[in-house]
DNA sequence: ATAATTCATATCTGCTTGCTATGAATTAAA
DNA sequence: TTTAATTCATAGCAAGCAGATATGAATTAT
């Protein structure tokens, strides 16, 4: 039941390129660095978000990346979704507990309560709230989770 | 954000010994062969219940386990968290966002909330309800989950 | 004694995580 | 037109975890 570094590293970059990107576009270089992290393994990351259609890239000199919506469009649901795939804590949970194998066990209304619960929290948090907080706090590159 | 085969294997092996256990003690071979499942994994499994003290083992010829306390009187957190470990998303998420380093990042509150949500859920299903379930539907050895 | 059980360790295969490495393609600026 | 800065694409790799399997010792009812 764990949120793994694509995850939280996606956070950070959207909050970054949401802090940083006004008008233009941000590059990882200046990302990696003023988020502590590595730049090659936030390449991939940011692809994932790309692929979502959550950023748009500009290639070359003085390219980057910037935001496809306004902050407030963005949740955090999209985001995690993105780059940690499905938020379910088992595979039938997003189907109201009817898999594949249309079988309904005696523990899937568990897995779909969970998923439901953590669902209403991720999608009422959006990119903006990540940025003001960000902003406020001053804190953007912090992270409580080591490494 | 999976749950793993040990806490779903966790949920029927308690589930069975519920349902199985009428004042006796199960033993985890019979446990196998309804759930389908190997004895040999369930022996690890259990171990972790037993650590717990949600079931008492009785060795020997006959022997088996049983539960500690009624069924209603355990919770799905209490199983999930002997097999799974915590269930907070982040290791921070359990303390309100403050870890060790006493840090308070742009994204704690989203992980306390998740792990909230989710506790709030597994708290208030009981084995009992799970039990229930299982006589009602007959589908015990049934999960949604392949393999 | 014997068979049935739990308990304790150790091992193993495949997959995932969290990167690092190399280089090609693209483009702004000198 | 060169150069430097960037994204894009692919590959590799060490460590750990998932999901078991294997072997055998300890315990106990029959």
């Amino acid at each position: 039941m764990k949120i793994s570094t694509k995850g939280r590293y996606g956070l950070r970059i959207m909050t970054d390129i949401a802090v940083n990107g006004e008008g233009c576009c941000v590059s990882l270089k200046d990302i990696a660095e003023r988020e502590h992290l590595s730049e090659k393994y936030l390449e991939q990351i940011i692809n994932l978000l790309s692929k979502e259609g959550l950023v748009k890239s500009v290639r070359g000199a003085k390219g980057g990346y910037h935001l496809t919506k306004p902050a407030e469009e963005i949740t955090v649901e999209s985001i995690l979704k993105a780059t940690e795939g499905s938020l379910a804590p088992v595979a039938c949970a997003e189907d109201n507990g009817k898999c594949e194998n249309y079988c309904d066990c005696v523990t899937s209304f568990i897995w779909t309560q969970i998923y439901e619960a953590t669902i209403s929290v991720v999608s009422s948090i959006t990119l903006r709230d990540l940025a003001e907080r960000s902003i406020a706090t001053e804190k953007s590159g912090l992270e409580c989770i080591k490494k």
